[in-house]
RNA sequence: CGGGAUGUAGCGUAGCCCGGUAUCGCGCCUGGUUUGGGACCAGGAGGUCGCAGGUUCGAAUCCUGCCAUCCCGACCA
């Protein structure tokens, strides 16, 4: 492994792909398109998955799991989700190989499926057959349940976390009686996913809906949180979707009302994937490395010893014991690294790479002052203080970096911010500046998609409790009511 | 799938034009000295030169085909 990374100003794509790699988080594997998770990556993702599925229990949802495979005829049932998803699928054509006889091992031709298998890109389609056995009457309703799986999208371009051929996500997927019920469960589950954002990833977003172009396949309404990187490119993290009763009539999902009226059932599905991953790397890293929100980090506290002989180190070990059990004893995740085999130069630029919110350096002069060396990785402020409640200190060091991290990702998207009023001026914007551009549009899909191929930005949302304000659409001066937030994108 | 490039030790590379079995750095192993910001010295191990053919006395090098990866497009709920 060389030393350092690239300049984010240098190369940012390049930044990123090093980070990734260099900081233990993933791999490419032997398989295009798809990565490693390595364990350190893994544990970030753990702590994710454990904080979402905690938020998704107390808001009323179960656990389950559907089949990798769905059949293709399935597909075909909803229209638009067919044709959203088509160019993208894997599909499983045969169930055996065979030996060829000259040593190499071929598709067995006899073994051909009946009907083909997709791997699933989603699962509304294997999951909404399965529900028209679960719901008879409105006492089977609502359902609220939410799967941790792996997907499959064959995109053409890959990169590690944010577009991968293979990824881990969790999709929910609820039926409702009504659709009053179906758009309160949809912007619920936004908003979870903001909550997460914000208070667990440091990630301030923006919460809105999409336009019909960008719409999920097969859905009647797609909202979504939007965030910036620090290269001035929109993210996408998580989306929820009203699907309205188009999953119900394609797989026949019919209800008895209270009235005894029957009707069919009103569906929503939202996810986040190992995106996620992606945005929290792009938005807070710096040149030296990671820089994990504490509440995300899988090492919260590292401490490294500095001694001379074994005695020192016995003598350094003694007190580190003792701070260890006060930092467990406030949940605090730390590690003692006392390997021999590197120098503390090392582990320092290592940890900082890694990300790791808080570095203690403990050395023969802090033990007989009392005192130890305390880095923050946001800032890198370093300096020494006393050890007397040092387990306190630090508690609140964490929760400070928290708030220090989501408030510097805030002023940086408020400074990307811009509201243009001319297509000369937002190209001006998108080229010098980046970011989010608030800019007004007529409203039309033939608009869009001219600004898309012109300048490679897309409307990102229309925000939530958009402010309303008249005014001309940038590219064809026709009215407008409001306007909606462009940026170029990942 | 179009345009461009690249495949040499775990990683990054030199050599290729002008054929003679491979260079350097990092990493790894051993020993010693070190240890408050990526240590130093000495010794050592590690290579189907992407794969398959061809030309040749001889191929990392020349020729043909294939495969893979990267960048730019197209694609991306």
């Amino acid at each position: 492994m060389s030393k350092g990374l690239i300049s984010r100003n240098d190369d940012y794509s390049q930044w990123y792909n090093d980070l990734v790699t260099k900081a233990d988080l993933a791999e490419h594997s032997a398989v295009r398109g798809c990565m490693v998770i390595k364990p350190y990556g893994y544990s970030i993702w753990e702590k994710m998955q454990a904080a979402l599925d905690k938020m998704f229990k107390d808001t009323g949802h179960s656990n389950a799991y559907f089949p990798l495979f769905i059949p293709k005829s399935f597909f075909s049932k909803e229209a638009s989700h067919v044709e959203g998803f088509a160019t993208e699928c894997a599909v499983v054509t045969h169930y055996r190989l065979k030996n060829d006889g000259n040593g190499n091992i071929i598709v067995d031709e006899d073994a051909k499926l009946e009907e083909e298998l997709i791997v699933r890109p989603t699962s509304e389609t294997i999951i909404w057959n399965t529900y028209r056995g679960w719901i008879q009457s409105y006492r089977d309703l609502p359902i609220l349940v939410n799967q941790w799986a792996n997907v499959v999208r064959w995109e053409m371009r890959t990169r590690l976390f944010l577009r991968t051929t293979e990824f881990l996500w969790q999709e929910g997927h609820t039926a409702h009686a009504t659709a009053e019920e179906a758009i309160e469960e949809t912007e619920r589950m936004l908003d979870v996913y903001a909550d997460f954002a914000e208070n667990w990833m440091a990630l301030p977003v923006i919460k809105g809906r999409k336009t019909a172009t960008e719409r999920f396949a097969g859905a009647i309404d797609t909202y979504c949180i939007e965030a910036l990187m620090q290269d001035g490119k929109a993210l996408q993290a998580g989306t929820s979707h009203f699907l309205g009763q188009n999953f119900a009539k394609a797989f026949d999902v019919k209800f008895t009302s209270k009235e005894g009226k029957l009707d069919h059932v009103w569906a929503t599905s939202w996810g986040v994937s190992t995106r996620l991953m992606g945005a929290l790397i792009m938005a807070h890293s710096d040149d030296s490395g990671l820089i994990i929100p504490p509440k995300l980090a899988p090492i919260q506290v590292v401490i490294v010893p500095i001694y001379r002989s074994d005695e020192e180190l016995a003598k350094i070990s003694e007190v580190v014991d003792s701070l260890i059990a006060k930092f467990k004893a406030r949940n605090i995740s730390v590690k003692y690294d006392n390997r021999d085999t590197q120098r503390p130069g090392f582990k320092f630029a290592e940890y900082e790479l890694k990300g790791v919110p808080v570095r203690l350096a403990m050395g023969g002069r802090d033990i007989e002052n009392g005192t130890v060396e305390i880095v923050r990785r946001d800032t890198k402020d370093k300096q020494t203080i006393s050890r007397e409640n040092l387990d306190l200190y630090v508690e609140n060091l964490l929760e400070e970096i928290q708030k220090n991290i989501y408030t510097k990702a805030l002023n940086f998207r408020q400074e990307k911010t811009t509201e243009v009023n001319s297509y000369e001026e937002f190209k001006e914007v998108l080229d010098s500046k980046g970011g989010f551009i608030y800019a007004h549009w007529d409203g039309t899909p033939e608009t869009e998609k001219r600004i898309k191929d012109e300048t490679k930005a897309t409307i990102r949302c229309v925000p939530l409790n958009n402010k309303q304000e008249t005014g001309n659409c940038i590219l064809t001066g026709n009215p407008s009511a409001q306007r909606v937030i462009f940026a170029r994108a990942y």
